[in-house]
RNA sequence: GCCCGGGUGGCGGAAUUGGUAGACGCGACGGACUCAAAAUCCGUUGGCCAUUGCGGCUGUGUGGGUUCGAGUCCCACCCCGGGUACCA
């Protein structure tokens, strides 16, 4: 298999770049000479190791750290760990290891694997996100927002079981049961800390706009961040002396419509309000609506349920008495947890107003020919006393200005965003810097940082909602160092995200014991100018990172209000195509793939198998892929996610194994544009691998000469620099590998091939296969990495071909080429276009009635009729 | 439902501002080398027709349109992927 000798290259190459710290990035660099900070989205270092996909990511940031360093830049480009996180706790639960340990041994692990791949870090500026010299600051960040007002303490319903002594997250209770045992649960309101986030909504909103993201990151934001503009309003209760509900709405202009109120179930006026006679009904109603999580509440959108409080509201803008509900499709966390329902104008309302026969009022005039129930689009306002004749918008501006003259309502923006849980009741995470003198919080002073996690023998849930940090009762107590007195820390730990807000301003100064970062070296590096990391990260990491950094800059220990000027996410790697045929288990007989769902035959409901078919027992008949021995039985082609339980899960290390790490970078690349989701071919591997042999073959099969090169190696040799200079700055390796592949193939036809032309190649190709191309520097007689040279200079002189292969078209089809020059004038082209009979035959007699000639691109002949 | 992407050979994918569709690679087929196989090298490779020579027709999810010329622009529709979901 070895046709280059890639083992011991790539081996002896990465030992050279490490011993001689080639890509360190000293603390203070050359500051007129021009930055890049090229950042990946750290890896938690799993138990699992490193997957295809990491490197898919890491690769592209590499080649661009590489080209970067050979172009003149003060080059950053760092890696670390975001090691906090469930996995090893659960780990330790299970074996009694401490999280420490299995968290060691996995960034062992990646480190290996990473530098087996030959990535151009920094190493001397690693994080982890566990060591105290880094949560210090974390917690020092902490310290701050709880300076500013931006963490507070606050309530919050969480999902806990008795049983198993432990908070719950949403999505680990079903059917208010424990996913895990089935042990009853249920919503405790619990001390939490919560971080103001929403307090920035407005300015993460706004900051996308300076961003260099895909859309459709920005478009995730800006909808997670949900922004809507409308107005809240206060009904009196009918009876019930001061009370106002306050409802939030983006429709004011549909008050007239408002024919009944619904309040979410656990809005604290139900108990007020609800009449004697209804108080069952509603308690009842309550008691059930309580054991439902949020998802399933979500997920049992169709049917609306919902009773009668007994009490009656009045709509500020007709004095109506209006019934008031309970209803859990109403959200006490979103907006006020009340709504005036507007059956006329809104699908929801709708549909509860037909179920419980309320009284419906179109209050917006729907077009002549409308056919649907409620209508929500744009008209004239009806019904609506003295917004009547308004378009919705004007009647909305209207009615705002007379709510807020008669002192019931006034404009209001809300947002979807909701403030950060941040607690965590957990042992393997950042403690809170926080104390409470005798129930009072404090902050710890920052001289006291880092605070450690206290050591525990156990990580069993401590059995109350504090976590396991309460069980070590030697940390628990500590004293206030202001007060002297004795004193009880907080329990909860951060959550997995906190580390990972700020981790890439560690890297500028990560040795740094006495500030978070330098601020003039911050300055000189930060914003990062280019992070690729998962699509998975496009809200919650990269909304929570950005928050952070608005707040450090404001106060005024960063630079730039965005962190990250551009974004770029890999696509995920699929497992091989699959062939799967479907056989009924009982028959024995082939099944067509369309006549199955479910697992089931669609006629008969027989049960039926997933059978694997081998690629070659493949055809395709019509649009279809069929079996070849039995052409009427369709199959299913598709790749899957790589998965454990699959079997498809392909190990970096085996190919790294077969065909070394070149082979494998350059393929990672090669398969197709970095974003796009793409399944994985071993196969392809081996393509790239016969390209490396062959560039190997290429040059040290080859005498080196000192000839000038000829016109021809030169044009093909800048034609190179140029689609690779540019296809690295767009990003688009697959198209420059590509280019890297052709110059290969047109030197294979060479005589020979002077050092002139094989010493820029190289060059060219170092970025994407540094071990080969080091290797071949050094056989060139260069005794230092090829790191730091120069990058080859586009000469545009050399493109120009002196005659070009010009097609020649008769009404829009191709009928001959010619060789021209390319600067001809048309009158030549033309002339030239004529001597060929083919296109003269579709010419016909006459001359052409039209001309277009695109220079050096085309000539179109528009027959005579 | 809504919001983003995206549909090109057997497969992954190329194609400035509209200007030779299928670069590059995989696979397949034929040949060379070999006792044989692997590896390597050379050639062919969208489909159909013609191949006695140039060649012809057709083809980028479907239907229509604009244009000298459409994978690319416009309109309508179908399908796939991702996100999100009672947000008032």
């Amino acid at each position: 298999m070895s046709a280059y000798p890639f083992r011991e290259i790539e081996s002896q190459w990465q030992a050279y770049w490490e011993s001689n710290k080639t890509f360190r990035t000293p603390i203070t660099v050359d500051a007129s000479k021009p930055k890049y900070y090229v950042l990946d989205m750290f890896p938690y270092p799993s138990g699992a190791g490193l997957h295809v996909g990491h490197p898919e990511g890491y690769t592209a940031t590499d080649i661009v750290a590489r080209y970067k360093r050979m172009r003149g830049f003060n080059v950053l480009h760092p890696i670390g760990w975001d090691a906090f996180g469930l996995p090893a706790e659960q780990y330790a639960l299970r074996t009694g290891t401490h999280p420490r340990i299995t968290t060691e041994r996995n960034i062992g692990r990646f480190r290996k694997q990473l530098k087996s791949l030959g990535f151009s870090y920094d190493w001397d500026r690693e994080v982890d996100t566990t060591d105290p010299s880094y949560f210090k600051w974390t917690q020092w960040i902490f310290l701050k927002l709880f300076e500013r007002g931006l963490a507070y303490e606050a309530e919050v319903p969480v999902w806990w079981c008795e049983e198993l002594g432990t908070t719950l997250a949403n999505e680990e209770v079903v059917d208010g049961r424990s996913d895990i045992g089935g042990h009853p649960c249920e919503k405790r309101m619990l001390r939490q800390w919560v971080l103001r986030i929403t307090e920035y909504a407005e300015r993460l909103l706004d900051g996308l706009k300076q961003t260099d993201w895909p859309v459709s990151t920005k478009e995730m934001q800006r909808n997670w961040i949900g922004r809507s503009e409308g107005a809240d309003i206060d009904f009196p209760v009918q009876g019930v002396e001061s009370a106002r509900i306050r409802v939030y709405t983006t429709r004011p202009d549909t008050i007239f419509g408002a024919t009944y109120m619904v309040l979410a179930p656990e809005h604290p006026m139900v108990d007020q309000i609800s009449t004697e006679a209804q108080l069952d009904q509603v308690q009842n109603y309550q008691e059930l609506a309580s054991h439902k999580s949020d998802l399933e509440r979500t997920e049992l959108q169709k049917e609306k349920t919902g009773v009668f409080t007994g009490a009656y509201a009045i709509n500020p803008a007709n004095e109506e008495a209006i019934p008031i509900w309970i209803a859990d499709y109403v959200l006490y966390s979103y907006g006020t947890g009340a709504i005036m329902a507007v059956p006329g104008q809104d699908e929801r309302d709708w549909a509860f107003a037909a179920k419980y026969d309320l009284p419906i009022r179109r209050t917006v005039q729907p077009p002549t020919g409308f056919t649907g129930l409620a209508y929500t689009g744009d008209g004239v306002a009806v019904n609506s006393e003295f917004l009547n004749g308004l378009h919705i918008e004007e009647a909305k501006a209207r009615i705002i200005d007379w709510l807020e003259e008669h002192n019931v309502g006034r404009r209001k923006v809300n947002y979807k965003l909701r403030d950060w849980l941040f607690s965590r009741q957990r042992y393997w995470g950042e403690p809170i810097p926080m104390i409470f003198e005798n129930e009072k919080v404090q902050a710890l002073p920052e001289d006291v940082l880092p605070i450690n996690l206290p050591e525990l023998d156990e990580f069993k849930p401590s059995g109350t909602p504090e976590g396991p940090l309460a069980l070590a009762k030697d940390w628990l107590m500590t004293t206030n160092p202001e007060t002297g007195n004795l004193a009880r820390r907080e329990t909860n730990t951060m959550p997995q995200w906190a580390g990972s807000c700020w981790y890439f301003l560690r890297y500028i100064d990560p040795q740094n014991s006495e500030r978070l970062v330098d601020p003039e070296l911050e300055k000189y590096w930060m914003p990062v100018d280019l992070y690729i990391g998962g699509a998975e990260h496009a809200v919650l990491h990269l909304l929570y990172a950005r928050f952070w950094h608005m707040v450090l800059y404001d106060a005024g220990v960063v630079s730039t209000p965005e962190p990250f000027a551009k974004l770029v996410h890999q696509g995920m790697i699929l497992g091989e195509l699959e062939y799967t045929a479907w056989r009924d288990t009982t028959t024995g007989k082939w099944v067509s793939a369309e006549n199955v769902t479910d697992g089931k035959e669609i006629h008969t409901g027989a049960i039926v198998e997933a059978i694997q078919i081998d690629e070659d027992k493949v055809a395709k008949s019509m649009e279809r892929f069929v079996l070849s021995e039995a052409p009427d039985i369709q199959l299913d082609v598709r790749a899957f996610k790589m998965s454990k339980s699959r079997g498809n899960v392909i190990n970096p290390d085996e190919i790294i194994e077969q065909y070394g790490a070149d082979a494998f970078r350059l393929y990672e690349m090669f398969m197709g544009p970095l974003e796009q989701v793409k399944p994985w071919s071993t196969r392809g591997v081996h393509g790239t691998f016969r390209f490396l042999s062959r560039t190997w073959r290429l040059i040290t099969e080859n005498p080196l000469n000192e000839k000038e090169p000829d016109q021809d190696q030169l044009r093909v040799l800048h034609q190179t620099i140029d689609r690779v200079t540019s296809d690295i700055e767009e990003l688009r390796m697959n198209t420059a590998i590509a280019a890297l592949m052709e110059f290969v193939n047109a030197a294979f036809k060479w005589e020979d091939i002077p050092r002139k032309i094989a010493e820029p190649f190289v060059l060219l190709l170092a970025p994407f296969a540094p071990h080969i191309a080091e290797e071949l520097w050094s056989c060139f007689g260069y005794k230092d990495t090829l790191a730091y040279v120069p990058w080859p200079e586009l000469k545009q002189e050399y493109l120009t071909e002196e005659v070009v292969d010009l097609p020649v078209q008769v009404n829009g089809r191709v009928r001959a080429t010619i060789r021209i020059a390319p600067e001809a004038d048309k009158q030549e082209v033309i002339r030239a276009a004529m001597l060929e009979p083919n296109v003269r035959r579709f010419l016909g007699e006459n001359p052409p009635r039209r001309e277009i000639y695109v220079p050096g691109r085309i000539l179109n002949l528009v027959a005579a009729k």
